[in-house]
RNA sequence: GCACCCUUAGCUCAGUUGGCAGAGCAUCUGACUCUUAAUCAGCAGGUCGGGGGUUCGAAUCCCCCAGGGUGCACCA
């Protein structure tokens, strides 16, 4: 990139020129330590008037207001911005080489605090060093304050694709940005201590698998030359936890990348964060109460409460959630029976709904698009939807009452799909059925159909105990208690396409 | 994958009917010891995303390409 760059070049030498400059006075321009003790918050935070607080901080330079002979400016740490003062009659040379400084050039300020008389928490300079020059200008944003006391940004970094590939730059200047991915790695850690006090064990199983298994998707597929195999990037952890459950494990989860092979938009990124978890000896009613318990427990302990708004909606995440039959809502609002229906009958119903039938073919297809058209968008508060057609949840148990649904939940929040969980089946020659069904659905062109892991059965077959399985995009979780309405925002380096020249 | 929209100075943006490519900020020069979107004076900065076409003349109209965004399709 960086083509038209005369002007930027321009910028670059002259920033350049100034290194050699500050170097020739004895200045290190790349140092190699500076040891602070307080942050622009604390000075904040903790200011008494009329007191002058020895202070040792740093960050980068964000505003200058050079005046000739005394200067303001402010530095950024990364707890946010305070203004520093600097006299030249007090630090002398480094007034001089302070004038050499820029924008971006981040520095160790030594000195006192004080108030000054516009009212402004500040730091008056004893001592200036320069700590790192930057060679590139950054984005210049300014702000200001209306009369309602706002902060006004001016001329803010807007530029989706420059923020994106250059995130470093967007994370230095839009700070607002930050804090979306402080709250994500604070909601991951939320749930890491709570799947720990539950006593279940974190664990990784691999993401270069011989099959892949566990989801409709398509997966990447990469090759290892020592072993001259191709081998898949995972599309889940499913097969692999179901693995460690035989093995005898209390409950394992882990949270990691998975990879698929498919389109990208607002809430799909090629590779994506998830949580799976699986818990022996429990079924999916106790994985719902669960879910609900660990959500509330994430919302409060990051947030401090369990009401959000997303996208203009309103959010309450105490229990208990809506639970919703997807076969009968489905039939209070077709009028019709889906899992009695023949594959005719549902294709008319689709497509009297509006359903885009394009591609879609077989009976537990054309019912999930029906679903996702006349239930999925009225699914604002928290709701599980129970009882799924079996043919579209070939890992799942049988319904121990009702014929041909299965023991599995989605969790919707916001009309948006953020968790999947079912009873896990454990039945060795009915999982050997179903594979060998989704073959069938694989010759008959759907390219998303699981394949057979016959491995997977065998460890089916040493017993695995009763299992409850839960899976949650951590990204859309993130989106949601962030009040982010593409996946871009909460990923810090998303999928590009690879910059030209 | 399909459709639509966007791309002008380092950043944010104007640019009329096709008629000399502009502003603010940043930079540079100078002034300025409590400023805060600092101020004041001056200078400079452009292959208008790339390529082709129409035209006496294209940032502007047409075609192709690239990147990005939005919607649809698919998925979690």
């Amino acid at each position: 990139m960086d083509n038209n760059q005369n002007e930027l070049n321009v910028l670059l030498k002259r920033r350049k020129d100034e290194l050699t400059e500050l170097k020739s006075r004895g200045v290190e321009p790349f140092a190699y330590e500076f040891e602070v003790n307080s942050n622009s918050k604390e000075i904040k935070d903790k200011f008494v008037d009329d007191e002058k607080k020895e202070v040792k901080i740093a960050g980068r330079l964000m505003a200058l207001r050079k005046m000739g002979k005394a200067s303001f400016a402010h530095i950024q740490d990364s707890f946010g911005r305070i203004q520093i003062y600097l006299r030249k009659d007090e630090i002398k040379d480094q007034y001089t080489a302070f004038k050499l400084m820029d924008i971006g050039d981040i520095v160790g300020v030594e000195g006192y605090t004080f108030k000054t008389k516009t009212g402004e928490i500040s730091v008056h300079v004893t001592n200036l060093t320069l700590l790192t020059k930057s060679m590139r200008p950054l984005p210049i944003t300014k702000e200001s304050t209306d009369e309602e006391g706002n902060k006004v940004i001016h001329d803010q970094f807007v530029d989706k694709e420059l923020r994106y590939r250059q995130r470093y730059v967007d994370l230095i200047v839009n700070p607002e940005v930050r804090d979306v991915f402080v709250k994500r790695s604070k909601i991951t850690s939320s749930m890491r201590r709570f799947l720990e006090a539950k006593g279940y064990l974190e664990v990784e199983t691999p993401i270069l698998q011989p099959l892949y298994g566990g989801a409709a998707a398509k997966p990447f597929i990469t090759h290892h030359n020592a072993l001259d195999t191709d081998l898949y990037l995972r599309i889940a952890d499913e097969l692999y936890l179901k693995r460690l459950i035989v093995g005898g494990f209390n409950g394992v989860f882990e949270i990691s990348k998975d990879f698929r092979n498919e389109g990208m938009d607002k809430t799909h990124n090629p590779e994506f964060t998830m949580m799976e978890l699986y818990v022996p000896y429990k079924d999916y009613n106790w994985m719902m109460s669960f879910v609900e318990e660990m959500i509330l427990n994430i919302s409060n302990d990051v947030f401090n409460t369990s009401k959000f708004n997303y996208d203009s909606m309103d959010i309450d995440f105490a229990p208990k959630w809506k639970r919703v039959s997807m076969i009968n809502s489905l039939k209070e609002k077709t009028g019709i029976d889906i899992l009695k229906a023949d594959e005719n009958l549902i294709k008319e119903t689709a497509k009297k709904v509006g359903c885009d039938l394009d591609g879609i073919s077989g009976k537990a297809k054309l019912i999930d698009e029906i679903f996702s058209v006349v239930i999925q968008p009225d699914l604002i508060e928290p709701s599980f939807v129970i009882d799924y057609p079996v043919e579209l949840s070939p890992l799942a148990k049988r319904h121990r009452n009702l014929e041909g649904v299965v023991e599995r939940f989605e969790g919707y929040v916001a009309g948006r799909e953020i968790c999947n969980a079912f009873s896990e089946l454990n039945d060795p020659i009915e999982q050997k059925k179903r594979f060998e069904e989704q073959v069938r659905f694989k010759e008959q062109g759907d390219e998303e159909a699981h394949v057979i892991d016959n491995d997977f059965i065998r460890a089916l077959e040493y017993g695995m105990p009763p299992t409850a399985g839960l899976g949650i995009g951590l990204d859309r979780l993130v989106m949601l208690l962030t009040n982010q309405t593409s996946i871009k925002d909460v990923i810090f380096f998303p999928q590009m396409k690879i910059e030209s020249k």
